[in-house]
DNA sequence: AGATGATCCTGTATGC
DNA sequence: TGCATACAGGATCATC
């Protein structure tokens, strides 16, 4: 699953070696024709001019005015190694080898399209997408703000991506324990102060992750093909049953907004629902 | 417009 | 052992 640190690790990966490679080949493998791999071949001819990210998106600008959007969805693997199973996209690349790409995705909720620079209308989330989480854009004004203007539950809020970008199911566990705060609670009932909190703890799992490169549970490699060690530091997420590292309460998963949730019952009360009243 | 729920997809785990 | 079923979830779309 990967989210901001994993997308950032292979970013570190692919950077030094793309830059300024030529394109030479782009092309769809055993991918139905669709809106998740579009126009691609557009990008045979142009020169890699870098490689950035935004939230969990890699984005890759090209000489002629395009670029090249990734998203690694939950199964999505780049390597210079062909894989025997779900090749999605290979890419030929000028230079000394290793001179190819490729992007593996089993369960093909992942993407790869060719989009002129910086025009994202097939990609609404990258559209509307919220700051980067180490940007100083983001203060601690401006997330009590965003949070102040939403009404439902905390978690899917921050997993929509238009708070703050990056952050998935497994960081957000995370960071909602370690400011004790419920992924239930009305966002908008966060205080100013928890969402500072939260907005620092967010910060720092993220940059702690990003030194273990990342989590792997299954399916996530780096380009390099490692694992991300970060898995052995988390504190709640796929620890149900466990005691709570704070307070030895046992850990409990519940549903949010459909996807399994972890929280310490005792670090992270459950809000009192607020029922009308006539 | 914001919130909610269904949907996609297949490897892995579990149950009988 | 084999088969059926449940489960995992990021982004998108439909619906209210």
């Amino acid at each position: 699953m990967p989210e901001l640190p994993e997308v950032e690790t292979v970013r570190r990966e692919l950077e030094p070696w793309l830059t300024g490679r030529t394109i030479r080949i782009a092309r769809r493998v055993e991918a139905p024709p669709g809106p998740k791999y579009r126009d691609l071949e557009r990008a045979a001819g142009q020169r890699i001019l870098g490689v950035a990210r935004r939230g969990k998106f890699l984005l890759v600008p090209l000489s002629g005015g395009d670029e090249l959007v990734l998203h690694l969805g939950m199964t999505g693997i780049l390597s210079p190694d062909p894989p025997t199973q779900h090749l999605r996209v290979e890419l030929a690349l000028s230079g000394p080898a290793p001179d190819r790409l490729y992007f593996r995705d089993a369960r093909r909720f992942g993407r790869c399209l060719v989009v002129r620079a910086g025009r994202y209308a097939a990609l609404p989330t990258l559209a509307a997408l919220g700051p980067e989480p180490f940007d100083p854009a983001f203060t601690d004004e401006v997330f009590a703000a965003s949070l102040a203007r939403s009404r439902g539950p905390i978690k899917p809020l921050l997993l929509s991506q238009r708070v703050v970008a990056g952050l998935g199911n497994i960081y957000v566990d995370e960071a909602l324990f370690e400011v004790g705060v419920h992924p239930l609670r009305p966002a908008n009932r966060v205080t100013p102060s928890e969402a500072g909190r939260l907005r620092r703890a967010s910060i720092a799992i993220l940059e702690r992750a990003i030194a273990h490169r990342g989590t792997t549970f299954s399916d996530y490699r780096t380009v390099n093909g490692e694992v991300g060690a970060y898995a052995a530091r988390l504190s709640v997420y796929a620890h149900e049953g466990e005691p709570c590292p704070r307070c030895g309460t046992p850990i409990e998963k519940l549903v949010v907004g459909q996807r399994g949730t972890h929280v310490c019952p005792r670090c992270q009360p459950k809000p009192r629902t607020r029922r009308a009243r006539k």
